[in-house]
DNA sequence: CGTCAACAGGCTGTATACCGATTGTGGGAA
DNA sequence: TTCCCACAATCGGTATACAGCCTGTTGACG
């Protein structure tokens, strides 16, 4: 059978990682089910299963609001992806099978046209599709969430405007280099080169940042996010 | 004020993490109801949220079950660790402050006297909390939540009887190295020694592991696990 | 005797009613 | 005029009613 909450659930994310619904916007339970023809059951099921995914944010009895972003949260996100994306090139590049590294070839050569925006929005999904199809062929589950999740969460970032364009094809080279040594089954040159991918792009970022916070005051986070908020241990453990 | 839900989930979360649910049991909310007085709503919420964090198995439209305890999922769980609890090690060289310092230190010379059980448990705990402490140190949060949810993953095998107790000493001389390496800022002897430990722990587990799996029929799961079943993109990302 | 279909029971998914918490507002007192 | 308190509106938390799915069982037919 089809349940409702599901796709509610798949469009709802997929509209908030594509900032159609704006960052920081809050919103009530009812709203939503407006919005998305549904009652409050499964709008609430969505939006706790969106929140701990990082996506929007709950405040006891007040209510609900699309995660905001901050320059802080993005920062974290490529820290996490420097310490995932080399291990998980590695691992793919023992165990990814025959049919994933044909996959993963097509995906990397992918190549936006710079100036055209429709293109630039297939480049990013097609750059997910390849993390997460690296991440996939490590066989571990749990890395491939991780992974999925970070990249989730960091693609609101560019779909918001902080854009790469002019890096088009440097992008894609550094792609093709990793895949490539998957291929070759040299664990650790996809390493190194999943590591050079992430620290270039996180100094692309830097440069681009600058110029981007402009966009700023309503979408960005002025002040601290929750990382200054004492850490919620509640979510992952209970301390004594 | 205080929800029904956030205590409920939190002493159901400590029941699944020390095995007093059997890992495996499948359970309807009504059930789970009864047992921790409350109704289904906040069961099912409960319900949902520790499905995220994979301690809970949700069969749609058919029913609940405790998360099961896998081989595979523990090597997943044991390969995170070796990929981030050595860059977390490395970064809280570099950001920790002076309480957490002192914290670190009282946690990891925590030795439990070996056959008492109880003190076993509190080695447990206490465990976790330095782990936890060296992410928090990192000043990332996301980390810190990765952190902190592959642990307390892992703790259901040790909860159930896969027994470390031999490697007291061995134990507290690992978790010492890493701190005093830390404390002196010394980021890459931080990382080195997490990777040893992990490594190490690694190991130990493999030859636990062969005696344990008599434990085996009742709570490890016979045969695949969702390693096996199609990795469900869902869960981070829709492919087209 | 075996197989299949109809049915009944139980349980989840969904909708909705009710309760209590939080907040903003307006009126009265200092 | 300013401050404070009480009240009302709003919204999330919880309980519960209802509907649809899944499964095991039973009975009839081949």
């Amino acid at each position: 059978m089809e349940t409702i909450g599901e796709p509610l659930y798949q469009k709802l994310r997929q509209d908030i990682v594509e900032c159609v619904l704006t960052p920081g916007k809050s919103f009530s339970e009812a709203e939503l089910g407006r919005l998305y023809k549904a009652s409050r059951s499964p709008v609430r099921e969505a939006c706790r299963r969106l929140e701990a995914e990082g996506l929007v944010r709950i405040t006891p009895f007040r209510g609900y609001a699309i995660a905001p972003l901050s320059v802080s949260e993005f920062h974290d996100l490529q820290e996490m992806q420097l310490i995932f994306e080399p291990a998980a090139a590695a691992l793919a590049a023992e165990r990814a099978n025959a049919q994933e590294l044909v996959e993963m070839r097509e995906l990397a050569k992918y190549e936006y046209r710079v100036g055209d925006k429709q293109s630039y929005r297939e480049f990013l999904r097609t750059n997910l599709q390849l993390h997460c199809l690296i991440a996939e062929s490590t066989r571990n589950r749990r890395l491939f969430d991780v992974v999925g999740n970070i990249h989730i969460r960091l693609m609101r970032f560019f779909y918001l405007g902080l854009s790469f364009e002019p890096y088009g094809p440097t992008l894609v080279a550094e792609h093709i280099r990793i895949v490539d040594a998957i291929c070759y089954r040299d664990k650790e040159a996809a390493r190194q080169n999943a590591t050079e991918h992430i620290t270039k792009a996180i100094e692309r970022s830097a440069s681009v940042l600058m110029g981007a916070i402009r966009f700023g005051e309503a979408v960005f986070e002025a002040a601290p996010d929750s990382n200054h908020a004492p850490l919620r241990l509640g979510a992952a453990v209970r301390r004594v």
